[in-house]
DNA sequence: CGAAAATTTGACATGACTCAACTGGAGTGG
DNA sequence: CCACTCCAGTTGAGTCATGTCAAATTTTCG
């Protein structure tokens, strides 16, 4: 089970299974059902996730009540309010399980003393912060440049396997819309296609 | 001169000074005058800068000509078209000097091989791209989250040197709003105030 | 000084939002 | 198994923020 997350660092380094006996041990398996909140809005963040299974999204509710979805998670992902997570500030975001969650729960102290005597675990996760970069800036391009069905269309391709598995207004709520644009959008694109 | 660089990664993770003195030798101190290009789309991008000196931005021209600003960077700022830098393809984006620069030039190749015997500088770069995380997130959050004339304001507050030191209609393609849309913003700024 | 670039202003167009009503499906309890 | 409720999604009508295009003005800089 955990070969999964051994499997995943292997994608980025290469890392020895003798070591990474030694580090799984500080992992800790936890398990949600759907609706799960795993994240609240105020708290301290000291943790973060890797996906097993399931599928999470992070999000936050504005001033005026609406929701702004900053992330869908899945299998082999890492999830948790990673502003809170770095900069330890109280969480602005929450995290929602939507469906059940098989985790991998780590907290930031325990992590950041494992990348001193192994350094290649730190190398996995400064590679994984430069793909977080390039998907950011890309998401910012979108935001700049794209009409809102070019944005949708985009989302769809980056992410076929996320958008069977989230609602609509979820989705919408990560592309900067309203749910009833989207459903224009979606109308549009049928009769088009 | 150099010694900027030092001080900068010295207030990420404590870095001594000997080793530094092996590692700054395989930068190279460039100078450019304003207006020149730095990075011109479809370049193969091998090499990241360090702002000694001046004012740059990285920006993108879209299929109908339009100009998008992704990031400005003035002094202790990193700057390249990490979209090409990171994941080897062409670049999209242009870098260009908004002024008189001084930089310190490095190529990937010889600061990753820097990484295995200076993992204190492994974990430098690793906590700036925490940061940049950070600072990416918000700025998708914003972009989904507030006005145009929040937007503004937000960016005034949070990089008040730069707006000092750009275009405004740079400021506009960074925050996704016309030329047009910006004045009448700041018109109606200087009304209220 | 003069030309080019940047900014401002006005008139008008439009994509996306708001609000409200309606439809349809999923889940729950009797 | 049906009735009921709740939630998600759709549709319509009207509004609004921002965009477009063109022209005037101001600033920058060779």
């Amino acid at each position: 089970m955990a070969n999964q997350l051994l499997n995943h660092i292997n994608t980025r380094v290469a890392f020895q299974e003798s070591a990474f006996r030694e580090i799984v041990q500080h992992f800790e398996t936890v398990n949600f059902p759907k609706k799960h909140q795993l994240i609240g809005a105020d708290d301290a963040i000291s943790h973060q996730y890797f996906v097993l299974k399931g599928c999470l999204r992070t999000y936050l509710i504005d001033a005026q009540g609406k929701e702004h979805t900053i992330q869908f998670a899945v299998e082999d992902w890492w999830v948790s309010d990673y502003i809170a997570y770095y900069k330890k500030v109280p969480s602005i975001f929450k995290v929602e399980c939507l469906e059940d969650c098989l985790l991998l729960k780590i907290s930031k102290s325990t992590l950041t003393a494992l990348f001193d005597p192994y350094p290649m675990l730190e190398r996995y996760f400064r590679l994984q912060l430069e793909n977080a970069f390039v998907a950011f800036q890309q998401r910012i391009l979108s935001s700049l440049n794209l009409t809102a069905e070019e944005r949708y269309d985009a989302f769809i391709k980056t992410y076929p396997a996320i958008e069977q598995r989230v609602k609509n207004y979820q989705i919408a709520s990560y592309l900067g819309v309203t749910p009833e644009s989207l459903s224009r959008i979606r109308k549009q694109r049928l009769q088009s296609s």
